[in-house]
DNA sequence: CATATATAATAAGCGTGCTTACTATTCAAC
DNA sequence: GTTGAATAGTAAGCACGCTTATTATATATG
């Protein structure tokens, strides 16, 4: 195998994300009885792991703006999903419940999640599947917070498996 | 089979969505100098290797709507990235064409993707590398088919994209 | 020719991200 | 205690995707 001309990696960005285009539209497919958008259960999987959270941990935890997560809570909260509630402690906070209609979907939704990525991977290796995954999380190790200017990370991790 | 309980695939979705986000990031704040987002560089890789292209084909290539291509369109004109032209044989197509700046911006910007997925991939291995981009194209080709319209045969013949 | 259907592009308005700028509140320093 | 910086949340406005509807133009059929 000479010429290496064509590994793929140049079309990583393309295929990432067409990925994410389709496994998202077909995640809101599934879910549509729900009335869920595939960021409104993301952001429903952290307040489900951590009830009154804040808004402002939210958007650490999702890793998007506050402004993003206050104009998602907004909808969400018009959905009838989650609560906001005030701390009596700081008045500047609001406190993130999910509802009871959110938990009675949780794992309803949870598993039509499942269900998306297994038909997703069909005719890929359990090896393969491994492999993709520890690839995914290296990426967003190599990519997490923006500067680390990857040349240090490449002495480090060189010959390392990780 | 062994017990299994937390090979990741559970994480696939949020896992694909912080790689697309983070890598999309990247990518436009090392083309920032030259004021292309991820979503016209897409395009403006089509409109060079078809130059001429209708909008409506457009659309088909890069797998979004025909209006989500009008606007993109109108933007990227007016950046002065690519122009309109009329059809003299259809007077309702309008054929897009690469400016001399978007023609001189190219190969530029397409090493700036490369170093982008080099950056990303630092850690991986080459057979790892390999694995993943399979992975991909096979998660893509069992997501499109639902709506398959022939679209995977030009994507799998197209060259480097980027 | 006349009409019906299909196609190319656009318009309007929404969801979800962003940046920048603002208010309200808390906390730290004097 | 008063001032000043930091923090929580929101507002306004933009980019890029979507759905639905509209306008031109082409084409197929009577």
């Amino acid at each position: 195998m000479p010429l290496m001309v064509s590994d793929g990696i140049d079309r990583l960005g393309f295929l990432i994300h067409d990925v994410q285009r389709l496994m998202r539209k077909r995640f809101e497919a599934r879910a549509s009885g729900f009335g869920l958008s595939s960021a409104q259960w993301r952001l429903l999987v952290r307040v489900a792991k951590e009830e009154g959270v804040a808004q402002a941990r939210l958007a650490e935890l999702l890793e998007i703006e506050p402004i993003s997560v206050s104009r998602l809570v907004d909808r969400m909260e018009e959905g009838g999903w989650i609560e906001r509630r005030s701390d009596a402690t700081d008045r500047r906070v609001r406190m993130i419940f999910p509802t009871t209609k959110a938990s009675e979907a949780y794992n309803h939704v949870k598993s039509l999640a499942g269900e998306v990525y297994e038909e997703s991977l069909v005719g890929v290796s359990p090896e393969d599947r491994r492999v993709l995954i520890r690839a995914l999380d290296t990426i967003v190790q190599n990519l997490a917070d923006g500067e680390a200017s990857s040349l240090e990370k490449v002495r480090n991790t060189e010959g390392a498996a990780a």
